[in-house]
DNA sequence: AGGCCTCGAGTTCC
DNA sequence: CTCGAGGCCT
């Protein structure tokens, strides 16, 4: 047995072995699989930090010493004349630095002549690996990797796919190996004949390809939209390329498909140049899935040089893409208050990078969610980014758990709330609240939202700066921001003369400010930006709105008796008119202008996704308000048409499902100004 | 009453 | 971005 390894390292490093083994097996010899193979990644790559940091952990089975998948049964078995090899993974640049390092290091020993090595990138694509032995030019057999030294005899589809080609251009033997992927249109194309047959939906296309090739009907495999491109010779009649470059250029010569997008790298710099360029904008374009980049030495004499680990070569790596979907660990669940009282739980998670940044906190919505999905503390969890952005927690990975993990219940009283910290659960809802509003973090909450992005919008004034002026008791309520002097600012911490003038001109900037905004910033419950826009426009002045009468909000489209009820009961309180009637003499509201109608995009719904060239997403929302139109969060039939820009999101799809229009940059500036 | 559609609220990181 | 709930239309 190991010794000085902490009993919960190898406890934990057996639970990864066995989970991933499980996984592996599900996947290669099932065709199913109940975890992404991103997640996958994540856990292999706990293990193989966990057994860097106690080699000791090291076993001969480990998942990280052994290539994945075992043959099936029913297909033909095939004994492969080179054995499959399977890649390193990196991660990030200090994983991909630390391979250029390793090569330099083992080449400087073993070729002095001949140390300095180039590299090939290539794409990595997300699809099945395959393996083609052409004899005399002809195709003879295609084979799946199985476990590397046996694989399964899919001659049978693979020979249905058009792009490979039966023949060579020359009389050669050669085995060649490669990747078959299915096109992102066609992937999208077979979900849409799913839905109609009311049959579920395939995850992704690397499931299907898989399970398409090993289809005993090669009419089956036909039907679905397969390509392939190929990318190392393992055996050849003539003499092998002297290096990985020559080599692509060699199976292009022979008619073989060969991804068109390799480059040659002299340093780790442009290896990593390249693989950013690939994350990015680049990727998208391809109509195949990429999942990152292979990077081999270039040169054959170096190749042999470096050799092979048992499980792959030391010359190649492969450098994946930030993950969008991880694995990690609950460390802790706590509270949060927002600026309505509603208590929020968050999950502390252990940090992990999902999408290119580092994530340490989930929420988790409410009681009924943590119930459902079962979250313990110390679970191990499958994360993901909604819509790239918010992290949340996807699934919880029970086979994980050593009986340590602790059930979270919702607390009786929380201190967010102040006073005796009564809480209590909003009749209807799922959620709970403070029972007495205005403790320190709910008004917190409030004074950041008044200074926030789509209320006041004061610069530089974020919930940080605001619980700084809090605590020195400067501020207690909205209107105490444009009381504030710089020689207040200056005695605290953080601020030096520059700073404090920069926020006195921000609020100056501010003071005067159109009625819709100031209302959003009033929190009045049910009241944002759209309400408190109509409000505006309704009432069309402060005064006119601080006489309202409570008939009128009733009266109003689109507000019925939940919304009227919370806006009468905000301006029938004293408290909230003592501050209306303070604001007033601190700020100079704008009144608003009742409905023009008319404009080019007059009584169009208009729905923005991705980023634009030449204006902000704010700003395109404002030019189709100037126009006359409406811009709106989420495409439905009413839509007119949906602004797409670079790295559109999920709305893009429901543009395309719905059939609503879709349009680009330059014919949204051409509609809007025509 | 049921079924959209739209809006509000909370959300993470740099 | 997503979820849930309010509001309107049928």
């Amino acid at each position: 047995m190991a010794t000085g390894v902490p009993e919960e390292a190898r406890e934990r490093a057996a639970k990864l072995r066995d989970a991933i083994r499980a996984y592996r097996a599900a996947y290669h010899e099932r065709d199913e699989s109940s975890i992404s193979p991103e997640a996958l990644d994540s856990l292999k790559h706990e293990l193989v930090l966990l057994e860097k940091q106690y080699p000791s952990l090291v076993t001969a089975d480990s998942p990280t010493q052994t290539v994945a998948g075992k043959p099936l049964p029913g297909l033909k078995k095939v004994a492969h004349a080179v054995p499959q090899w399977s890649l390193d993974d990196a991660f990030d640049e200090a994983e991909i630095r630390a391979f250029d390092e390793r090569v330099r290091r083992m080449l400087a020993k073993s070729l002095p002549k001949n140390a300095q090595p180039t590299y090939v990138c290539e794409l990595k694509i997300d699809g099945a690996h395959i393996i083609l032995t052409y004899e005399k030019g002809s195709l003879t057999v295609a084979a799946t990797r199985g476990d590397g030294v046996v694989g399964e005899d899919v001659t049978h589809t693979v020979s249905t796919i058009a792009s490979i080609p039966k023949e060579l251009t020359r009389p050669v033997d050669l085995i060649v190996e490669g990747e078959i992927y299915m096109s992102r249109k066609g992937f999208a194309l077979l979900n849409k004949e799913q839905e109609k047959a009311g049959k579920p939906l395939f995850a992704n296309p690397r499931n299907i390809v898989a399970g398409s090739l090993r289809q005993l009907d090669p009419a089956a495999a036909a039907a679905r939209p397969l390509g392939a491109f190929l990318y190392d010779i393992e055996g050849f009649s003539e003499p092998v390329p002297g290096s990985q470059f020559l080599e692509l250029a060699a199976l292009r010569d022979l008619g073989l498909p060969v991804n068109p997008h390799e480059v040659r790298a002299t340093t780790i710099e442009e290896v990593i140049a390249y693989w950013k360029k690939w994350q990015g904008r680049a990727r998208d374009r391809e109509d195949y899935q990429i999942d990152g980049i292979v990077v081999k030495v270039e040169d054959r004499a170096q190749q042999q040089a470096l050799g092979h680990t048992g499980k792959g070569p030391r010359y190649a790596i492969a450098f994946k893409f930030p993950a969008e979907q991880v694995t990690t660990v609950v460390e802790d669940i706590s509270l949060q208050v927002g600026r309505t009282g509603v208590l929020t739980p968050v999950a502390h998670l252990r940090p992990v990078a999902v999408a290119g940044t580092m994530v340490a906190r989930a929420t988790l919505h409410n009681e009924d969610f943590i119930k459902e999905k079962d979250i313990r503390i110390g679970d191990t969890v499958i994360l993901q980014k909604a819509g790239d952005i918010i992290p949340e927690i996807v699934q919880v990975l029970p086979e994980f758990r050593n009986g340590k993990e602790k059930r979270w219940a919702f607390p009786k009283s929380s201190p967010l709330c102040g006073g005796d910290g009564e809480i209590e659960r909003v009749p209807g809802t799922a959620a709970w609240r403070c029972k007495i509003a205005g403790s320190f973090d709910q008004q917190l909450r409030k004074l950041a939202h008044f200074a926030g992005k789509s209320a006041l919008d004061i610069d530089g004034l974020g919930a940080k700066t605001v619980k700084l002026l809090m605590e020195h008791e400067l501020v207690a309520n909205p209107d105490d921001f444009f009381d504030l002097t710089k020689d207040e600012l200056l005695g605290l911490p953080g601020f030096k003369e520059k700073s404090a003038q920069n926020l006195i001109d921000a609020l100056a900037a501010r003071r005067s400010i159109p009625l819709d905004r100031l209302l959003v910033g009033l929190s009045i419950p049910h009241v944002g930006e759209e309400t408190a826009r109509s409000i505006a426009m309704h009432f069309g002045s402060l005064s006119a709105l601080r006489a309202a009468k409570p008939a009128e909000f009733s009266a109003m489209h689109g507000i019925g008796d939940v919304v009227a009820d919370a806006c009468t009961r905000w301006f029938a309180d004293p408290e909230n008119r003592a501050l209306l009637e303070r604001l007033a003499a601190h700020l100079s509201v704008m009144d608003v202008k009742r409905e023009g109608g008319g404009g080019p995009l007059a009584g169009v719904t208009v729905v923005i996704t991705g980023s634009f060239e030449s204006f902000s997403r704010e700003e395109a929302e404002a030019l189709v308000r100037k126009a006359g139109g409406k811009p709106a969060g989420s495409v439905s039939k009413k839509t007119g048409f949906v602004l797409a820009g670079e790295k559109p999101g999920s709305k893009l799809q429901a543009a395309q499902e719905l059939g609503i229009p879709v349009v680009d940059e330059a014919e949204f500036l051409r509609r809007v100004n025509p």
